[in-house]
DNA sequence: CCATGCAGTTAACAACTGTTCTCTGTAATT
DNA sequence: AATTACAGAGAACAGTTGTTAACTGCATGG
C-alpha cells in the first residue's frame, strides 16, 4: 500500500502540513473567524494564491484542523476513562492525563475549546459530531465497568456525553492556568479532581 | 439622584444601545475577533466615525457587551438554583427555567458560549469574572440547604462552580437545538435533566 | 527523452478595513 | 441671548483583504 509516496506529493503534504500548523498558531489569539487567507501564507513564506492549492478557504483550513486536534484528543480520552474507573487514585491519575496532554498540546485544546462554540457553523458540527463520536466509545468503555451493571444504554450515554463535557471544560480551566502560579494550577486540579469525583459518586449511587 | 436625562445624554444612549443590539446581532454568525467597526455601524445607519464617541474598539464593545449578556444571565441562576434544590420536581423546573431564558435571550446565551473561550482576552477574562462572582453566589445559595450539613466551603464553591458550568452547557446546546425539530429539543432538556439530577445525587452522597 | 500535470509565483483588481482631521448643527450652560 | 460642548457627518489616508489570470519550473508517466 504505502508506496514511498513520490517527491512531488511529500512537498505538497509538507506545505500543507505548514499551512495547518501556521493556521493553529496564529489561531492563539483570535478565532477561526477572522483568521485570513493571506495571513496564514504570509506566515509560511508561500505566495498566497498557493493556499488554493490546498484548501477552499480558511474554513475548509478549520474542519482539516478539527481532525488533526481531536484525532490528538482521541487517545487522551481514551485513556482517560479506562483510568477513572472509580477510586481516589484513578481519578487523580486521570485528571493528570488531562493537565499533561494540555501542556504538550495546548495549540490543540485551545482551538477545539475555541472554536466549539465559535463562529463557524461547519467547524462547529465537526466538533459535535466528533464529540458525539468519542461519547459514543467512552459509552462503550464505560459498560465494561462493573459499576454500570443495571444501567440503561441511555443512561450510560448521558453519563458519557457528561464526562467528555467535564474533561474539555478541564482541559480550557488547566489551558489558562497554563501560564499562572504553580499554586494557581495545583488548585484548578484539585478542583477539577473533586468535581470527577461527585460526579462519580453521583453514578455509584444513581440507581436506586 | 435620577434627573431626566436631558435630551441630550438620552440620544446619545440611544445609538449606543443601537450599537450593542446590531453587534449582538451581527455576531450569531462570526466571533468578535472578526467584527468590524464598520460593520455596526452601517448596520446602525451611523457613520464610522460615530463609533468612537462610544467605544474605543470593538474589543471594548465586547466587554460592554459582556455586561449586559450577564446582567440578563443572573437573576436567571439565582432562579435556577433556588428552584434546583434536590427532588425530581426542581431539577425538571431548573431545566425548564433555563430553556425558556434561551428562547427569549438567544444572543445573549450564544455570545456568552462563544466568547468564553473566543479569542480577545479582555472579554475571556471579563466573562470569567462575573462567572466567578456568579459561582460565589451560587455557593451562598447552596449553603442554605439542608443538605449542605457539614460541607466546607471550599467544597461547596466546588459544586457551585460544577452547576454554573452545567448550566452554560445545557443552554448552548438548548440554543443549538432551537431550530432543530421538537423531539430533538425534548431529547436534550430530559439528557441534560438526568446529568443534574445525577450531580445532585453526587451532592448527597459526598460525605462519609 | 519528451510531453504533460501541477505546486507554487507574480501581478493586478476592486472592495474593504481602522483611523485622522475638519466640519456642522444643536442641546446645554452662562 | 450669546457661548460653549459635543454627538455625529463627511472625506480622505494608507493598508489590508479574497480572488482571478497568466506564468514558470520541475517531477512524473508514457
Amino acid at each position: 500500500m504505502s508506496h514511498t509516496l513520490g517527491i512531488r506529493q511529500a512537498q505538497k503534504q509538507k506545505t500543507r502540513q505548514a499551512l495547518l500548523d501556521a493556521a493553529l498558531e496564529l489561531l492563539e489569539e483570535q478565532s477561526l473567524s477572522s483568521l485570513g487567507l493571506r495571513e496564514v501564507t504570509r506566515a509560511v513564506g508561500v505566495a498566497p494564491t498557493a493556499f488554493y492549492r490546498h484548501f477552499r478557504s480558511t474554513e475548509d483550513l478549520g474542519v482539516a484542523l478539527v481532525e488533526e486536534a481531536l484525532g490528538s484528543l482521541h487517545p487522551m480520552i481514551g485513556d482517560t476513562v479506562s483510568a477513572a474507573g472509580d477510586s481516589a487514585g484513578r481519578i487523580e491519575r486521570a485528571v493528570d492525563l488531562i493537565a499533561h496532554h494540555v501542556e504538550s498540546h495546548p495549540a490543540h485544546v485551545r482551538f477545539i475549546a475555541r472554536e466549539r462554540h465559535g463562529g463557524v457553523q461547519r467547524v462547529r458540527r465537526a466538533i459535535r459530531e466528533q464529540l458525539e463520536r468519542f461519547a459514543e466509545e467512552v459509552k462503550v468503555e464505560l459498560a465494561k465497568h462493573p459499576e454500570s451493571k443495571g444501567w440503561s444504554d441511555d443512561d450510560l450515554l448521558m453519563l458519557a456525553g457528561l464526562y467528555v463535557d467535564q474533561m474539555l471544560m478541564t482541559a480550557s480551566l488547566c489551558l489558562e492556568a497554563l501560564e499562572a502560579s504553580e499554586e494557581e494550577r495545583e488548585r484548578v486540579t484539585r478542583v477539577a479532581t473533586r468535581q470527577m469525583r461527585l460526579i462519580a459518586i453521583g453514578r455509584r449511587n444513581w440507581l436506586g
